[in-house]
DNA sequence: GGGCTGCATTGATGCAGATCAAAACGACGG
DNA sequence: CCGTCGTTTTGATCTGCATCAATGCAGCCC
């Protein structure tokens, strides 16, 4: 359905762009803007679409512009583990590389900002601006990583889905309201397997442990997709996390 | 004990050092080079030393010269997760990062390249071979770290384990033999707790499994360190992984 | 309105790995 | 050679989450 997403938006001014100022072309003086717009192209996906399969060719690497995308590893006997989850001005792609290293799945409707991949890779070579922004937010991705590697880890189910419900609704308020503390209401992206596969537990643990937070107070679901939390703060003290995310650069 | 080591290798000329082209330093022309040789310095740190806390003020980035440095997240309560294992070459630290974000500690003798962290920061701003290579690197480990996040999230004990000794027998065998089928023997340099703080284990599961693949005829062990993998193709079977781990750019 | 179809919830049971506890095994110093 | 200390192994038991199996619920098509 919906055949029109797919042309919509052919081209678009950088300048006018959502992510302009988060994306890898964040730190791009106008020249070098002008230089990504000759080799991008926007593509559209519905949610549920696949972007790409693992070992799939892959001639481009790209922006979210707007919705979301799952990066899932699956073993031979269907074991799934989602491994990042793509949010708007989030990075797709490894330059250098060939071939897709995961399974790339539209969890809600999905744009994204493509370049070719050669001259993109030329670019990182030739144009400091775009290589030190894509390190800063590689390096950001490993520090998720590793967040999420002590969650899968060692978290209990509880904490689990605690710290996901904070993680969402912290970068979802993050951008409207500076201030965390108290009621936060936001819709999750994901299907109670999706967080399943994020937090390495299967979709009845999670749907029990939902339930069990719903119980005790700590949030409220509204419909299938909303979630409200009743007191942040209080949700955060169940992730295990140090309380009070307050850390510096 | 052995105080000499803190003042061995005062100075040395990068162009003898044994990681010249693996670290950061491995694009580099001989002016680049000259610049590095500038503003680093050697730390040398016995097996069990701890190199930095969470938290701590850091000073410097730094290359692993010799030997195995471990990274580690703790929870308040003490539950620990292993999140990066440090190999010669491997890099340490975040440019534009004022304080460390785990726990670093040597897990054998150890002997780090460490280049102040202002001036390094400089360079990677003036030096797109430096940049660069710090790039490649840090998607190196973002991959590395999501293949663990699948192993945490979702492998068996029994998996966990023969993923692991496949690792270490795999980058100790790369470097020396090219065929790594058959028999392989090295030392792992983990305790049987810093095993299980990797894999998201206790130690008496990883005993137990180490155990269990020495009845099974996979491995043997000889005195605490060395092991001995019968055959890397049957041990590598068990991991989980896509068989022949044969994957191109 | 009735019956799909896709999620989500809830219940009953099982098991892999955690926890608690005790030996066994070097390495090392006296 | 013996005692101590740190590590590893092995055993017994417990438990959190997985697994297996219904049931509930909403949107949608006919």
């Amino acid at each position: 359905m919906a055949v029109h997403q797919d042309l919509a938006m052919d081209t678009q001014q950088c300048g006018d762009c959502p992510i302009r100022h988060r994306a890898v072309c964040a730190r791009c003086e106008p020249d070098e803007l002008n230089a990504l717009e000759q080799i991008k192209y926007y593509r559209s996906f519905q949610a549920g679409q696949p972007v790409i399969w693992s070992g799939d060719r892959m001639d481009f690497v790209a922006s979210v512009v707007s919705g979301i995308a799952t990066l899932t590893q699956t073993m031979e006997d269907g074991r799934r583990q989602m491994v990042g989850l793509l949010q708007p001005s989030d990075f797709l792609g490894r330059p250098g590389r060939m071939n897709a290293a995961y399974d790339v799945t539209a969890a809600t409707d999905l744009v994204m900002c493509c370049f070719r991949r050669k001259p993109f890779e030329e670019m990182i070579r030739t144009t400091p601006n775009v290589a030190q922004r894509l390190l800063e937010m590689t390096l950001d991705e490993l520090d998720a990583a590793r967040e999420w590697m002590l969650l899968l880890g060692r978290k209990t189910a509880r904490e689990k889905i605690a710290s996901l419900l904070t993680m969402v609704a912290r970068r979802d308020a993050g951008l409207k309201l500076a201030k965390p503390g108290g009621r936060i209401a936001f819709d999750l992206a994901l299907t109670r397997e999706e967080m399943a596969d994020y937090l390495g537990l299967t979709l009845e643990t999670v749907s029990r442990q939902m339930s069990a937070l719903k119980k005790d107070g700590l949030i409220e679901l509204e419909g299938k997709r909303r979630i409200v939390i009743r007191d942040y703060d209080a949700l955060a003290e169940q992730s295990g996390d140090d309380s009070d995310g307050g850390y510096l650069n």
